[in-house]
DNA sequence: CCGATCAGATACTCACACTATCTGATACTG
DNA sequence: CAGTATCAGATAGTGTGAGTATCTGATCGG
């Protein structure tokens, strides 16, 4: 197809299409000319997969165009599972968090087996000390939840990974599951914040004044 | 204490704490004459929790000033909670979201307490969609998962607050943890998703033969 | 009393993700 | 086969967000 058309289908300007080329995340077409070029199906997946990456994933062009040099690469899983996880957050100068707040997640994930340098911990130990700078209370229980959560989600992964044959399908459903993955746990704990809370402060068990009888779905 | 005392003990540079009092995000000092203003450890605590929500929960300033403005008024926890979760990621417009993935997502939450205009159904239902439009197949079992983890962290979350006493320390439990809460799902998911993978295909990453293959929880 | 510091106002910078314009060359239409 | 539409590639411009920097008087502290 023309660019017009790949523009249509993708429903993207070709200002921008041209833009990611011109980044190197997406190849240039077919030339039939010097200035005329033909892209294929796998242009439009491409664009579908950049778009999803960055405007549901959150992610920077930079950030899509390491991910997807993973993808493309002969590399292993847990090459492209690192690239993919250092995609989702800035890297975090590992200087910037307490040896409290690492030896504090540690705890909460004995028994597993992670390096020292996944960005993982990194991560969550950022967020445990910026807990504690905020004055919130060590929440001892609300750690060690999340972390049960987080092994369930984590199974759930690879198991969505075994089912994948090939070596592109593995690395497409690496990147894709840990980009949106993180967004559709955040946007499903909101739903269940919603259901828990109805359930604890606003059932109509008595008199409360009970908002939406309708939403037992 | 003065301004290059809130600069130091903070370690935010003088002008960015002028910015945020300009962005009416931060309170100005108390007044000892004209051009001369003092400040209260509730700067620094502002100050703090102002980084934490934007260094390590990535929120803009907007959303700061919005999720700010619900800690400090009076609102219920409800309002605070929808601000809360507003505010962790952009508004989606329910008409970019297909029917099929809403219907999907309601599935998912069947039993829920979940009113249709939750943001966090309409995120989930956006995600479904894209994890379609990149052409992943239809992963039956792990959205479930991720509905099973998400109800899990959101009682965890429930409970956390239900721990709090007055008003205000709810309301900043709300906000912190909503925001701070996917971080912390985020990183501790990463860890465990290199915790099974090595499980699963017994890395040898310090030549340990690997451990037994049931996981603890 | 005099250099250091301050509040407030204004202007500037930088990165990012586009978006628009321009220049020749090629493709399609009548 | 003329004329218009479309194209590739290059270059330049835009808008936003989050700070930074400078400037002007006024005040503090030794």
């Amino acid at each position: 197809m023309r660019m017009a058309e790949l523009s249509t289908r993708s429903g993207t300007p070709v200002a921008t299409i041209k833009y990611y080329q011109r980044e190197n995340i997406l190849a240039g077409g077919a030339h039939s000319g010097p200035n005329q070029a033909l892209y294929s199906e796998t242009h439009l997946d491409r664009i579908r997969l950049i778009r999803g990456l960055t405007e549901v994933g959150g992610l920077s062009v930079a950030a899509v165009r390491r991910v997807l040099e993973a993808i493309d690469s002969e590399r292993s899983l847990q090459e492209t599972f690192e690239i993919a996880q250092q995609s989702v957050s800035a890297t975090i100068d590992p200087s910037t968090v307490s040896a409290e707040a690492l030896a504090r997640v540690d705890a909460l994930t004995a028994g597993w087996h992670v390096s020292a340098a996944n960005p993982g911990r990194l991560a969550a130990a950022r967020v445990v000390d910026t807990f504690a700078e905020v004055g919130q209370v060590d929440a001892r229980g609300w750690f060690d939840r999340y972390a049960a959560a987080a092994l369930l989600a984590a199974e759930a992964d690879i198991d969505e990974l075994d089912a994948r044959v090939d070596r592109a399908a593995k690395g497409e459903t690496v990147v894709v599951g840990t980009v949106l993955g993180d967004k559709l746990f955040s946007g499903l704990r909101r739903a269940a914040q919603e259901h828990i809370s109805a359930l604890r402060y606003s059932v109509p068990l008595d008199g409360a004044p009970e908002p939406a009888p309708d939403q037992t779905s």
